[in-house]
DNA sequence: GCTTTATTGCAAATAATTTGCATTTCCAAA
DNA sequence: TTTGGAAATGCAAATTATTTGCAATAAAGC
């Protein structure tokens, strides 16, 4: 199952690669595969690292380029969350948002169609369309 | 006007930081009394210049080292938009969200009790007490 | 005024990311 | 298949934003 998913995300990952008239190298091949497997969000040095154990000659350079052309090309997501480098994300489901662990840095997704009809309410009131948004909830675990 | 509060606001300053046993040095003057003045958000460099217009010998460590101190006490608050440095504001009023026109970079502030209610849900649905969160939209005019 | 200690300015250090350039690799046309 | 040229890479150096060590300065309380 997850051999089945990482193959169909890396085709499509290819196939925007393409699609974008962008080479498909071997290291993008190696960054992209662990970006859909991981379902996490690894910053720059974390992905680098992944990265050079099945291809030691990858440098962080690339990283960090294949990062910006896969931004621009909508294939991933970047986040800056309070304190800390930028981190990346696989973009394929649906939209979502983030919840911080302040205490162990978890990273937890979720989504809301109220919030995000509110904020486009909100948006038209002013004036504007939105054109993208942030929202990130920064807390600890209640005990009860 | 603006004269009056500037005063309150300036005290206000001088409050937090005789409270919090910090001293009040001319420099701190300064610089507080442009965000309390102002009422925009500026970042570090356009803070410092603003200063240095008032007190020359004024240096930019000494900005930053005030902006880290001042949002410790929570008389000030640190944000930091996509691309581009930090940028801080005066707490005074209520909480508020932000909204940045992606052609002028102007940074318009609403507020939405529905939405910072739905926040406080979702974070309690997954077990989790909100210590801060941010929302930030960026959007452009919509030509009608 | 004098003493103590926080604060400052300056330069140097750090952290994250980007960039110039020579070299390698992809790829599609032959 | 081979091959030519453009795109991508690795490495080192550059940038950007911010922090920090340290000697000098200046608040605050006496
Ligand atoms: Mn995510
Ligand atoms: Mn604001
Ligand atoms: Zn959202
Ligand atoms: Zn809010």
């Amino acid at each position: 199952m997850a051999k089945g998913r990482q193959n169909s995300e890396t085709s499509d990952f290819e196939a925007v690669l393409r699609g974008a008239g962008l080479r498909i190298t071997r290291q993008r091949r190696v960054i992209l595969a662990i970006l859909a497997e991981g379902g996490d969000h690894p910053d720059a040095l974390a992905l680098f690292r992944r990265a050079a154990r099945q291809d030691p000659t990858i440098s962080l350079s690339t990283v960090y380029r294949t990062m910006k052309v896969l931004e621009e090309k909508g294939a991933i997501q970047r986040h800056t969350f309070e304190g800390g480098p930028a981190r990346f994300e696989h973009v394929d489901s649906q939209h979502h948002d983030h919840l911080i662990d302040l205490d162990t840095g978890a990273v937890i997704e979720f989504r809301s169609d109220r919030i995000e009809r509110l904020q486009e309410e909100i948006a038209k009131e002013l004036g504007y369309e939105i054109v993208s948004h942030r929202l990130e909830l920064y807390g600890r675990r209640r005990k009860d």
